[in-house]
Formats: C-alpha cells, sequence, structure tokens
DNA sequence: TAAACGACTAGTGTATACAGAGGGGGAGGA
DNA sequence: TCCTCCCCCTCTGTATACACTAGTCGTTTA
C-alpha cells in the first residue's frame, strides 16, 4: 500500500475515533516523524482529509481537527434529511423490492440482536449498513452518493458522541423496517416519509444522550 | 500566491471551460512544466481537482478528466434538487425577508436583463449569483454549504453544454421571483416546490437543447 | 508467423534539501 | 516594570533527485 494511503487511513481512524480530538495541531515533520512517512506522502493525506473537511487550514502554521459536538447535530441531520430522503425515494422507484423486502424482514426480527451482547450488536449495525449499502446501490446515482459519503465521515465522528440503549436501537430497528418496507413497495413519498420520522427519532435521542451527559457532569 | 494555488485555479478554468476536455490525461511532468510549477505543488492541485470528481485515477498512470455529459444530467439534477430544495426550505424559515423580497422585486423586473446584450446577460446572471449567497448565507448551515458548492463545480462545468435563449431565461427570472418571493413569505414547503418548478424546468431546457444539437448535428 | 519473454523507457511515488515566512522570545528603552 | 523592536528558530511551501513499477517494443523460439 502506499505510503500517503497509510498516513490517510491511520490519521481518518485517530480522528474518527477521537483519539485526535478537536482542536489537535497537526504539525507535518511531527506526524510524518509519528507515522513513518516522510513529508510528501503526509502532506497528501492532511489534503485530502481537509477536502473532507476533518481538518482546517490553521493561519499557515499546520492543520487542526475541526470542531464537532452535538452543537452540530442539528446541521448535519438537516444536511442528512436531504441526502437521505431522496436516497430513499430514488431507491423504491428503481430497486429491486425482493432486496428490500427481505432486509425488512430482517429488521422486524431484529429485536433479539439488539438486545444481545457487543457480538449480536455488531450483526445489527452491519445489518443497518447492508440497508445502506442496497439503497446506495438501488438510487443509482454516483453524485448523490458522493454527498452521502461525504456526509457519513462526520456521522461516524459524530456516533462517539451518543450512547446507544437497548430501547433506541428496537425502536430503530422498526424504523428501518418501515424504510426498507417503503422502498419495497415501490412507494417513494412513504419512503422519505420513513426516513424524515427516523431521522428525527435518532436526532432526539442524541440530543437526550447530551442533557444526560450534562446531569451526570454536573 | 502560492503555486499549488496558482495550479489548481489554473487547471479548474480549463477543465470548466472546456479546455481540458473529458477524457484529457493529464500527466504530472507534462503539467507541471506547462504551467510552470514543480510536480509536487501540482500534485497537491490535481489531488484537489479529484477530491471534487472532476478527475479520476487513471490506473496508476496520472489522472484523466472525468466525463460530463448530457447523459449525467438526470443524476446531477436530483442531487440538486435534494440539496436546493432543503436550502430554500431553510432560508424561508431563517432568512431576513426584506432581503428576499428585494430579490424577488429584481428578478420580476428582470425582463429587460434576459432581453438585452451580454452585458445585460451578465447582469441577470449576477442577479442569479445574489440569490444564491443570499441563500447560501440565510440558511446557516456549514455541512449543506460545502455539499451545495461541490455540487455547483459539477453544475458549471454543464452549463457549458446548454444555449439559453431569451425564452428561457425571461421563464427562468420568473421562477426565481417566485422562489425570492416564497421565502421572503417564509413559507418554506412553497420554497421548496418553487425550488423543484425551477430545476425541472431547467432540466427539460437542458434536454430539448441536447434534441436540437443531434438533429443540428444529423 | 505468432506468441512469449526480456529489456528499456517513461512516469509515478517518496524522500530530502533548501528557502521564505511567521511567530516567539529576549533585550533594550521608556 | 512594561512595551516594543529585532533576531532567531521552527515550520511550511517548493524543488529536485532517486527508486520502483508498469507498459511497450523488439527479439527469439516454437
Amino acid at each position: 500500500m502506499r505510503a500517503s494511503e497509510r498516513a490517510y487511513l491511520a490519521l481518518l481512524e485517530e480522528i474518527l475515533e477521537w483519539r485526535l480530538p478537536p482542536g489537535t495541531i497537526l504539525a507535518e515533520v511531527e506526524q510524518s516523524e509519528r507515522l513513518g512517512v516522510s513529508r510528501t506522502p503526509l502532506r497528501e493525506a492532511l489534503g485530502r482529509l481537509a477536502a473532507e473537511g476533518l481538518t482546517a487550514a490553521h493561519n499557515g502554521r499546520g492543520v487542526v481537527v475541526t470542531e464537532l459536538s452535538l452543537d452540530h447535530a442539528d446541521e448535519l441531520f438537516e444536511l442528512r434529511e436531504a441526502l437521505e430522503c431522496k436516497a430513499a425515494s430514488l431507491a423504491a422507484r428503481r430497486g429491486n423490492p425482493l432486496v428490500f423486502s427481505e432486509l425488512q424482514k430482517e429488521f422486524s426480527s431484529a429485536a433479539a440482536l439488539v438486545q444481545g451482547d457487543d457480538a449480536a450488536k455488531g450483526n445489527y449495525y452491519s445489518l443497518v449498513q447492508r440497508l445502506d449499502d442496497a439503497i446506495d446501490q438501488a438510487m443509482n446515482n454516483a453524485y448523490l452518493l458522493q454527498s452521502l459519503k461525504s456526509l457519513r465521515v462526520h456521522l461516524v465522528r459524530m456516533r462517539r458522541l451518543a450512547k446507544d440503549n437497548p430501547e433506541r436501537l428496537l425502536a430503530s430497528a422498526m424504523e428501518h423496517a418501515n424504510i426498507a418496507g417503503a422502498i419495497a413497495a415501490g412507494d417513494a413519498q412513504l419512503a422519505a416519509a420513513c426516513t424524515t420520522v427516523h431521522l428525527n427519532q435518532s436526532l432526539n435521542h442524541l440530543k437526550s444522550t447530551q442533557h444526560q451527559t450534562e446531569r451526570t457532569a454536573s
């Protein structure tokens, strides 16, 4: 693998996992020595991170990891609603109904997964990803896909701010089942509406964990 | 200005103006000599172009300018509808009504502009840009703004494929007036609907010019 | 005559050296 | 004692050299 690719993946993972928290200054020499690559491929990695909005120029003095907190959740979910509703609508019009009715069944019987151990939860998260992948493929739109991928990077980073609980995961599974069902039925309007519902529920849950955190901290 | 910035702006302009048509291979040594910069800043410029989807890796052998034709218009406008409808909705909720009612008036009296000479048309295009800027500011969403900016790069490139005529520009001015009016009225649903109408009309016009071109060519 | 293997060439990927700019610290003056 | 100015140091931006890989062309063998 190329050195620039290794440096990019390493920094990406560290930023997404908050090992490099917002505000961290990424100096070129320091990071290139730490990651064992020279400055040239490291600069390429930093450039890619900046293009995705994960880092920002720091007044000609290296780059800093961009801020991200629950204060950004509203903005992020506004973009998410625009993109994912459109994606669900298009998938409803163009997707293979069999694929999505199968996914709907799996989500409907996912109660065991979300209340199980970590391995079972892992299975649930991979099921969510399979729905995302199916929608990505069904909507058949490269430009929309690129915007969605760019959005998801920020969502992954924000996920670390939330604490999922079994009740929320169970409700989430039902919402996903509704989305898959609407797409399987070819109902674009319903698919968009189900997505809107799901995103609003997710956002509300995210904000409620913030209040809990504040109360715990105080 | 930095050498990488100069190289980026030069290549961007040439791609947007189709002086570097789709399929053009951008070899590092060749382009760095042509633009008068060394390979290092040129690579940075190529990286930025690739991040925006204007170039793509060419099997480890340089990069090529990505394809773009009217065949991509449907996909591009699907993303455009998702983003711009959301933007118009948010602007209707958060924008300053005075700003948009003023823009509405200007669009309503734009008949003289669109039927004038090139300078008058330039004034019209800058009026459209002022509406876009006002929406960008009013929606107050950095993530949505970033996606919109990324989309607009492709729209600029595609614009060269269309031929505007006075009738279409006049209708376009009326559609823009409706959008501005809906935002000024604070009606998010109406703003989104007006945007949908405008985009569908634009897309239809774009496709009709394709048919004319085909008939002219045959 | 056709196919396969090897060598040469061109072009990318990486490392490193050098120059310029900006910030911080120290010293001097008010 | 505080403020200001200047110098130095560190870090970025750029250029260039080197290595490695892939592709193409020519030659040889079946």
